[in-house]
DNA sequence: AAAACAATTGATCAAGTGACCAATAATGAG
DNA sequence: CTCATTATTGGTCACTTGATCAATTGTTTT
């Protein structure tokens, strides 16, 4: 067989493993989904003991709820970050929107989709999707608002516009990524927010 | 405790039991989800020996697969044996809409967002998945075609207008059937019919 | 260098899962 | 009424899960 590897262990300070951990934890639910958490395998991916998991996280859906929140919470924030950066309100829109409509989104829309479901069964991680759910619409709705687009209600646009984007996470499960579902899905979109905010975009 | 209930074992036929055992897992997909779908929750609801389920399903996920495509199946054929017993076209449509948006679909809803999620690791309830979505395709496509609406292409309408409502399906998990979410997927639904064949639905 | 500290291990527990199968008893046939 | 058929039981196996804790070993302090 390979050569006996010496189990070296290494010893992180607390902040450090505790990242370690919380980061792996979200490259499982982001390539594995949610129901692959477990303790063994998440040590496993780790080279560390299961029961090192527990140390830091003595009960595995507060792990998971916080492994979650962080993937969205930055995606939010890498999102809107791009959008801004553009010079005309309807530049950031059409930003948003085709970030949204990005293939390497699949992961993340599934994310979505395996949380929403789960968190039928988990109040912890039910918390965190409310919590990201209300940070999307807020960011949404502070763009539109600063946008100045013949939108009488912001709010309302942001949670219709919301919809059809949670509708597209759909597609990223039951169809593949190259399915007519998914082209109909992004027209919906596309067409929904033009109509929406009463703009056109000029998406490639 | 209890007066000790006598053991009465009744025996049914070979038919029968595999019915009752189908129409059981039905109820616990609707009621508590296809992750409660296990073979002693299932066999103590029967009043039933664990064992009895393997022997009429091997394995439990042929079992939840069926008991999926018996639901949607039986959805379908429901809803539009209603709405085709409307008079006219646009009469049709604004039944099967209406049903579509009756809180009461709720927990059917839930089992798709549900059946979405789980097929990702279940090739036999993906299957089962694929059908019912093929024959929701066929059936809706086929009343857009008779009705004669001003959809130039109705497979393609059809297919929009089943995004729309699967995006409704999440609204289900998320909100609360009386949060503002929830009617702001009604009326896209609803809207995006009427413009997408070209009517007006009067719904109550 | 020695001791105190604490991050980490490894083994173990109880609970739950799907699956298997010989034994049992209800049903129907002769 | 008796017997054969077979639907059904109940016990068991192997496995996975989350969780707990004393023991260990690396790091830091004295």
């Amino acid at each position: 067989m390979a050569t006996m590897l010496k189990p070296v262990r290494r010893r992180l300070k607390p902040d450090e493993r505790r990242a370690a951990i919380l980061s792996a934890a979200g490259d499982v639910l982001l390539h594995d989904g949610i129901g692959a958490l477990t303790l063994r395998h998440l040590a496993q991916r780790l080279g560390v003991a299961p029961g090192l998991v527990n140390h830091y996280f003595p009960e595995i859906e507060a792990l998971a709820a916080e492994a979650f929140a962080m993937i969205a919470e930055a995606e939010v924030i890498t999102l809107f970050a791009a959008a801004t950066a553009m010079a005309t309100p309807v530049a950031q829109v059409a930003r948003l929107v085709a970030d949204l409509l990005d293939p390497q989104r699949r992961a993340v829309s599934l994310l979505w989709l395996d949380a929403w479901q789960a968190s039928r069964n988990r109040a912890q991680l039910r918390a965190a999707v409310i919590v990201a759910m209300d940070l999307w619409q807020d960011q949404l709705c502070a763009l539109i608002a600063r946008g100045g687009f013949a939108a009488p209600d912001p709010a309302v646009s942001a949670t219709r516009i919301l919809a059809l984007i949670d509708g597209l996470s759909i597609q990223a499960v039951i169809d593949a990524p190259d399915a007519p579902g998914h082209a109909v899905a992004r027209g919906m979109v596309i067409e929904g927010v033009q109509r929406e905010l009463g703009i056109v975009l000029d998406l490639v």
